[in-house]
DNA sequence: GGCGTGACCGCTC
DNA sequence: TGAGCGGCCACGC
């Protein structure tokens, strides 16, 4: 089932610490699938809310908001982000705070 | 099983 | 920076 391509997403996107943001390209490449960025997305919106998936944490590849500025989802994200000290510049975030995942953690963590 | 769709990406200009 | 464009591919009809 394609779900578990999702699961893989939900698992990967759980492990970005607080503080810190990925791209939905860098998550697509850690959950192995590479090049499949759009499906991340999906995946976001498909995540049950039991999972408490910090979906907040994923922006675009230039690190500016997924969504239109002045959207309700956009307002959230960039306010949640704002509490864990994440820097935003008008819908971008600093290059600082970029998560920079340890391969070997990842490994250990995903269980590939 | 073709067709439109999308919380994207990378390259150009 | 920002905008435009083609490419990608899983999903729901």
């Amino acid at each position: 089932m394609a779900a578990d391509n999702y699961q893989r997403i939900w698992q990967t996107v759980l492990l970005i610490p607080s503080g810190k943001v990925a791209s939905y390209g860098q998550i697509a490449d850690l959950a192995g699938l590479p090049g499949r960025a759009r499906l991340v997305g999906k995946a976001l919106g498909y995540a049950p809310k039991e999972l408490a998936v910090p979906w907040y944490r994923v922006l675009r590849s230039d690190r500016s908001l997924a969504f239109a500025p002045g959207t309700a989802d956009a307002l959230a994200q960039r306010q949640l982000l704002l509490a864990e000290g994440v820097m935003l510049r008008s819908n971008r975030v600093a290059n600082t705070d970029l998560w920079q995942p340890d391969l070997a953690e990842l490994l250990f963590k995903l269980q590939y």
